[in-house]
DNA sequence: TTTACTGCAAATATTTTGCAATATC
DNA sequence: GATATTGCAAAATATTTGCAGTAAA
């Protein structure tokens, strides 16, 4: 856990230089926003994050969560995550550990799995005029139980039409 | 373009075929949807398409729209690309050429670079209970313009500080 | 003191849903 | 003919915006 806290002191760090470098503000609403994230591994959406900071007894507005979000993705801190449902979810961009998510394309279940590329490694030839800095991987197929299901529909059929 | 047209043209045997083997009805307008978004590279919103079919004629509703493209997802014949705006696009899934979506963190452009990973090279040991079928891979960064700007003010910055 | 930022509420934008009419099987 | 699917409009969600008050610099 004491190296979780230092990561989550760099990233404040690095979120104060990041304002400071855009004349913005360095309010308390955007650090508390910030440690939210960076107190979980898993990705949130915003109404999520609003009522836990409300739950917490914070008072921000969720125009407040969105802006500062905003923020600290254009900060390269926190990363958007859209899994095809109409919510954007957010996640810390963790330094060296990250991971792909696999999606059913049928009941839309998300699961992780551990991540063994670099940006380097997907683009072989960096490309001109494009910084890379991180990725998101949606990897979309169907899981087993679905797979299953699918198996004995077609087998149903099968069986139907003879 | 008739390479073109002999895709469009299996992809509706496909559908066809999904349609079938899952009780579906074979309606016109599922038809005329599958073949707008084929007969195009890019990708696109829900509401261009929507105007797009009522452009050319078609009487058909919003609703029908999403309906059907949700079904060419689960038929494997289309994809879902968030970008981050919060706004779903669609576009075809081409059978060999894939390509990765480069997203400037800063303007929101959005560039494509030729992809030259299959879903097996991105995922070494393939997990157990999932069959993956194709990927979506977005890679976040700064365009050149927005890296120039920023190193401006970076600069500006520094010169008032001194 | 200046003005960027906040909370609040209203406005937009996007997607879903209910239902009667229609067209596929 | 039975019923899945459609168009339409209203409802549900998600996000953005305008504005007056507050607080960071």
């Amino acid at each position: 856990m004491s190296e979780e806290k230092a990561k989550e002191w760099s990233a404040r760090q690095k979120f104060a230089r990041f304002l400071e470098e855009h004349k913005k503000r360095k309010t308390p609403e955007r650090f508390v926003i910030l440690e939210k994230i960076f107190s979980s591994q898993a990705h949130v959406g915003v109404d999520t994050l609003y009522k836990q900071l409300l739950a917490d007894g914070y008072r921000v507005s969720r125009a407040t969560v969105y802006n500062t979000l905003d923020l600290l993705v254009e900060a390269g801190l926190v990363r958007r995550v859209t899994l095809g449902d109409g919510m954007t979810r957010y996640e810390r961009v963790s330094g060296s550990m990250n991971h792909h998510h696999l999606i059913c394309t049928r009941c839309g279940k998300v699961k992780e799995v551990k991540a063994v590329s670099t940006v380097a490694e997907l683009l072989p030839k960096k490309p001109r005029s494009f910084e890379p800095a991180y990725y998101t991987l949606y990897i979309y197929g169907m899981c087993s139980s679905c797979a299953r299901r699918e198996q004995m529909m077609r087998t149903g059929i099968a069986e139907k039409s003879k």
